[in-house]
DNA sequence: AAACGGTCCAACCGCGGTTTA
DNA sequence: ATAAACCGCGGTTGGACCGTT
């Protein structure tokens, strides 16, 4: 019973990868697409298993990803959309489409998280010299019924309306955010804009990807490039939506001259947003039509924009508001 | 200059859902 | 119907790099 195996299970190498390798898989995706990750150790004589290739591909060699220098807006993003969707990283991934999940989770984990905590803290020292608490209870209120360290009653109609209101809130941000209207958020497409981190310095072969990128230079204009879209992985909606990164590749390819960076951005936004393969993997997907109409996550993130307006783009209290999401996440954030 | 600790991120691991023989 | 492989996801880790002492 059940599948025979897809290959001798032989000895899989494993860490790094070396640019030969690179080059193997990638010459070998240029031409049979990416999908069917099962065939790609067997006919590359790749010495990987299959997840290791899907891995350092969706990670690391797929066209139009951007590593590093994550925008404020971006940032802003992250911050709402994860105390949205919680840790689903693929699933806020799709949003951000030149970045993967990896990157996103990488970046949340060590930069966002601490940050977000800091000015927590901050926050919640000055509100204690002022108000602690209305404090206690505001964030008891987003926390819902979690919150019990504070058996004060509180109103339903308070705590309901305050929270309607951090969501809207968090809507209407991460709107701003996802419309990248605002100057901050002009990215630094330049690959040799400047890159305070220390790794972009690095030699080691894993962070740097002009080798690679050269390597896919001439991607878009190769037929035979296009992914299989008979592909399983391509009918359901993945994190890295393999099908719609090709068109992200093709607006930011270095051969994409034309175009201010925000014209791009827009662009990217709508493929992103509007595209079957790049919604998020969230259960009520399969509540969504199959007109390619938005999803209802989409709908409930920009529908009634005009409902609450977020008075100005104070950062406490957008952090706030993902501070408490974030409580709730463990247990994952079932709005829906 | 060396030791140490912190930071960062690519890659691995394990799990759950899906597909297929 | 069943079992095993496949696939994708989130959590975790190992090692390289950097800053401080």
């Amino acid at each position: 019973m059940g599948r025979p195996p897809c290959c001798e299970k032989i000895e899989v190498k494993k860490g790094p990868w070396t640019p030969e390798e690179d080059i193997i898989l990638v010459s070998y995706i240029q031409q049979h697409g990416p999908g069917n990750w099962r065939s790609v150790p067997t006919n590359t004589g790749l010495l990987r298993c299959s997840k290791s290739c899907r891995l350092r591909w969706t990670n690391y060699l797929r066209p139009g990803i951007r590593r590093g220098n994550f925008t404020q807006s971006e940032e802003k993003m992250i911050i709402h959309l994860q105390a949205l969707l919680g840790n689903r990283w693929a699933a806020i991934a799709s949003y951000l489409p030149q970045r993967t999940d990896n990157d996103i989770k990488n970046f949340w984990n060590t930069h966002l998280k601490k940050k977000l905590v800091t000015m927590k803290l901050r926050n919640g020292i000055n509100e204690d010299k002022t108000n602690m608490a209305a404090t206690d209870t505001a964030s008891c209120n987003n926390n819902n019924n979690r919150c019990n360290h504070n058996k004060r009653t509180t109103n339903k109609g308070q705590w309901e309306k305050k929270l309607q209101t951090d969501i809207n809130m968090a809507k209407q941000a991460l709107f701003q955010a996802l419309s990248l209207d605002q100057p901050s958020s002009s990215i630094p497409l330049d690959p040799e804009s400047p890159k305070p981190h220390h790794h972009s310095a690095t030699t080691t072969y894993a962070s740097n990807t002009e080798n690679i990128s050269k390597l896919l230079q001439n991607w878009k204009s190769s037929p035979s490039s296009r992914p299989n879209t008979s592909s399983r992985s391509i009918n359901k909606s993945s994190s890295t939506g393999e099908e719609g990164v090709f068109d992200h590749h093709s607006l930011f390819s270095s051969n994409s001259e034309s175009g201010s960076v925000d014209e791009k951005l827009n662009l990217m936004s709508e493929t992103s947003m509007f595209q079957g393969e790049s919604k998020p993997t969230i259960d009520l997907e399969a509540t969504t039509d199959s007109q390619g109409s938005l999803s209802l996550i989409e709908k409930w993130l920009f529908d009634d924009q005009g409902l609450v307006q977020c008075e100005d783009n104070n950062q406490e209290n957008i952090i706030d508001v993902s501070l408490e999401g974030k409580n709730n996440d463990d247990s994952s954030p079932d709005l829906f």
